[in-house]
DNA sequence: ACGATCTGCGCT
DNA sequence: AAAGCGCAGATCGT
């Protein structure tokens, strides 16, 4: 192993891999049968640089070269049969190539000295390259188990040498009979139950990462295919090969498989080829398996094959490079799949993405129609508003805090010496302190850097983010410097003057309507709880808590003879708390109102023994509607309560987030204990095993089969980790989203609710449906599919509230 | 002019 | 120090 130098704990012991970076490799490779006396440890440089500085320094190259002659005797007389390059600066001064992160995990066949000192000789050594300890010290811990794996193969090479896969069955300049035997051979192939892999290559695609592309007209320049490790064919885009391009295309009846679909399919549909099969994205599926790893085929092609580093040869040799994709596509693919399958989860990867993702494109392409006309008056009386208050925190703020960038340009005399400041451009000025000549900007409200500076020239006390002790501007804080300072003009003004800011910028502007007046929203599968995720605009941040908040949400409207239908699974996140719990008693109180019920201990008010007393439902539900309606404020903050202590948030928080319900941090826990003890007995006991079984096997998976890793979960002395409130989140949140997934899998099956439906909120579905004699059965046909018995759970069904509208903003409760 | 990073804030 | 996201503005470096 050759690491790059001495850090201070090596320097002074003299001896390397005895620091922190040390202790990570014992972690490393704890995850394998050996430990570090089976290996050699060296560095590059022999000393330890100035300041620990070594990459990006002035004496970097000097002072590798000077020691290279000693890195020479080293390998020399230890004449190791692999070397692991540990880091970027080893495998560098090894094998003259940078990029480690692109080359990890490949094995390189490398000239290096051996023999005596005075008669040395260069004969082939292999060379690995893997992370240095210290990068993975650095926030990657994830990428353990993969140095581990680096570290295994480079044993495996020491014992047995190393052959790659062979590249002989490469078409890379074929001929149509070439291309035409392809074919032929994949029908047989496919028929057998072989995949079929396609990746393209574009003009511009080369030099950028695929998915930043967003311009489907980009010139293919060539395509790639195979069905069968090791062989693979690269068909330029030309003329004469179009039709034999479609052919391939539909020679499978099923699936198609890419690697990030969604920088091909769009692609190949613009120039004009068809692609009916279901789409396979084999890099979702890997996504699914290992969803912290990163995504890119080189990182996953050097865990799946015995492939030769490709990725950097684009330039050099495309049509080889191409052909890599290809093989390394159908080697990855198939590795993944038996993954998947030996886990028992390859069946929900192919419901929950290769089946719903059609159906997701659907739906973000259908659209919501906006009212322009609404809009328009909407942002003029909002903007309005925004220039006012703007103007008076301009006038407020003394020009010293003011941007004031020095200017040597001669001022037009016309705006010499005004006296008071309008929003819009910058003017010219003297500065207030130094005297010198300049350009005098407005006060950025949205900037946290002049905020401070202004409460800092107040001499009033800078707020601190509570987590991280930075300086911080945010809405609460400079909420309660208002209140503090109630004579200061210019606290709240920043608050309104910001989310005003917001509302047009964000959620006007930044939703623009198509021709056809619809706005459209991408829906992803991105986040590694297996949630949807919307962009372009997100649509799942709608305003809902605002004063205005329903006068903005009145310009998404139906369509004429159409309405909204909104339908919400009621609690879900609490009572699938309940179901992880095994609590029937929380299930109970999560369905019937939880957040009312704790209202109700807070309150001392009568639904409290109702509940305790199992009274019958209409008599429960009736006091959980009057705590709902007649103390909202207490119910709202129950309701945060909750979900706080769910997820283990801690008394402190809840003081911070309502510092005037509770008098002190020892109140809030007080109410917490008292939540614990009578209404979420049981979750508790499972936040501790929980976080016990997250810390064990370092995974968890929920009821559906969804999988999430964990690295920091339990720190040695038993205290919390970074990951352990995350675990806690993950089956919950996850399992959320399988559920609104199965329901929205099942009502697509019918063509009306498939092409009715609109945006999915987390635990919300919007369908658009017509206004006709069958509304009400529909909608009952959405309650049925959407409260349908989960057996994944048991039979657990969850609650669904219905509101219909002819606009978002003046939705009604729906009754049957 | 453009990208990366930080801060802030909207929703579930 | 509940979690999960996406978007916009400010700032700084290239």
């Amino acid at each position: 192993m050759l690491g790059e130098a001495l850090g201070a704990t090596e320097a002074q012991k003299g001896v390397p891999f005895v620091g922190e970076a040390g202790a990570q490799l014992n972690r490393t490779l704890s995850r394998t049968p050996w430990t570090r006396d089976d290996f050699r440890l060296y560095n590059v440089l022999q000393c330890q640089p100035p300041k620990n500085w070594l990459v990006g320094a002035p004496w970097e190259a000097g002072a590798i070269e000077h020691c290279a002659v000693h890195r020479d005797r080293i390998i020399r007389d230890t004449d190791p049969k692999v070397i692991l390059a540990l880091g970027g600066t080893a495998l560098e001064a090894l094998t003259n190539k940078g990029e480690i992160l692109k080359r990890r995990g490949y094995v390189y066949s490398v000239p290096t000295q051996v023999g005596d000192s005075d008669s040395w000789r260069f004969a082939l050594r292999w060379v690995i390259g893997t992370y240095h300890p210290s990068y993975i010290m650095q926030g990657n811990q994830n990428l353990t188990g993969i140095q581990a794996f680096d570290i295994s193969r480079a044993v495996e090479v020491a014992k047995n040498g190393w052959e790659w896969t062979s590249d002989e069955r490469y078409v890379e300049r074929p001929s149509l009979d070439q291309i035409d035997e392809f074919i032929n051979k994949a029908v047989f192939a496919l028929s057998a139950g072989a995949w079929l892999t396609a990746d393209i290559e574009t003009a511009r695609s080369v030099t950028t990462d695929e998915d930043e592309r967003t311009d489907v007209t980009d010139p293919i320049t060539r395509i790639s295919f195979s069905f069968e490790p090791g062989y693979a064919i690269t068909i330029p885009w030309q003329v004469d090969y179009l039709s034999r391009i479609q052919d391939i295309l539909s020679l499978s009846q099923e699936y198609l498989v890419f690697w990030n679909a969604d920088f091909d399919v769009p692609r190949l549909k613009a120039h004009g080829m068809k692609i009916r099969q279901k789409v396979v994205d084999a890099m979702y599926m890997w996504h699914f398996l290992q969803s912290d790893l990163p995504k890119s085929l080189g990182f996953v092609a050097s865990i799946y094959t015995k492939m030769p580093e490709w990725k950097s040869m684009s330039y050099t040799a495309p049509e080889y490079y191409s052909c890599c994709d290809a093989d390394a596509q159908i080697r990855c693919t198939n590795g993944i799949v038996a993954d998947l399958k030996k886990q028992g989860r390859f069946d929900t990867f192919m419901r929950h993405h290769t089946e719903l993702q059609p159906i997701l494109n659907e739906m973000g392409q259908s659209g919501v129609l906006l009212d322009q006309e609404k809009r328009k008056e909407f942002r003029a009386a909002i903007e309005e508003d925004r220039k006012r208050i703007d103007n008076e925190i301009q006038c407020a703020v003394p020009d010293a805090l003011r941007p004031f960038k020095t200017r040597r340009k001669v001022p037009p005399a016309a705006v010499l010496g005004q006296p008071c400041k309008t929003s819009g451009t910058a003017q010219w000025g003297y500065h207030p302190d130094t005297g010198e000549w300049g350009e005098l900007s407005n006060f950025l409200y949205n900037s946290s850097g002049q905020v401070l500076r202004y409460i800092k020239s107040q001499g009033h006390p800078v707020p601190r983010n509570y987590k991280t002790g930075k300086d911080t501007t945010g809405k609460d804080d400079l909420e309660s410097l208002a209140k503090r300072y109630p004579k200061d003009p210019v606290y709240r003004r920043i608050i309104e003057a910001r989310e005003l800011h917001k509302v047009i910028g964000q959620y006007i502007d930044g939703y623009v309507a198509a021709p056809d007046g619809r706005v459209r929203t991408t829906f992803t599968q991105k986040p590694s709880t297996w949630r949807l995720a919307s962009e372009g605009p997100n649509v799942q941040n709608v305003r809902r808590r605002w004063h205005l908040a329903n006068r903005y949400r009145e310009q998404f409207v139906a369509a004429p003879g159409h309405v909204l239908v909104e339908a919400d699974y009621r609690a879900i996140e609490a009572v699938l708390t309940g179901f992880y719990a095994a609590d029937a008693d929380y299930i109970r109180a999560a369905k019937l109102g939880v957040h009312s019920i704790l209202a109700a201990h807070i309150l001392q008010h009568p639904l409290r023994d109702l509940w305790a007393a199992h009274a019958p439902e209409e008599e429960v539900l009736a006091a959980v509607w009057d705590i709902k309606k007649g103390h909202k404020d207490v119910y709202d903050k129950a309701k945060t309560i909750v979900h706080l202590s769910n997820y283990k948030g801690s008394a402190r928080r809840i003081k911070i987030e309502y510092p005037d319900l509770f008098n002190s941090v020892a109140e809030a826990e007080r109410l917490q204990r008292l939540y614990f003890a009578n209404i979420a007995t049981k979750v508790e006991a499972w936040h501790t095993a929980t976080v016990a079984k997250a810390a064990g096997c370092s995974y968890l998976d929920n009821a559906f089969g969804y999988r999430h890793y964990f690295y920091d979960v339990l720190r040695w002395d038993g205290t919390y980790g970074t990951d352990a409130k995350k675990a806690l989140a993950f089956l919950p949140q996850s399992t959320a989203a399988a559920i609104i997934k199965e329901a929205i899998l099942r009502l697509a099956q019918k063509e009306v609710y498939r092409r009715a439906m609109r945006w999915q909120i987390h635990d919300a579905l919007l369908f658009e449906l017509p206004k006709d004699r069958l509304l009400d059965a529909r909608i009952g046909t959405i309650v049925a599919e959407m409260t349908r018995p989960i057996p994944q759970l048991n039979g657990l069904s969850i609650d669904v509230e219905v509101t219909v509208g002819e606009n978002w903003g003046e939705m009604q409760e729906w009754r049957n």
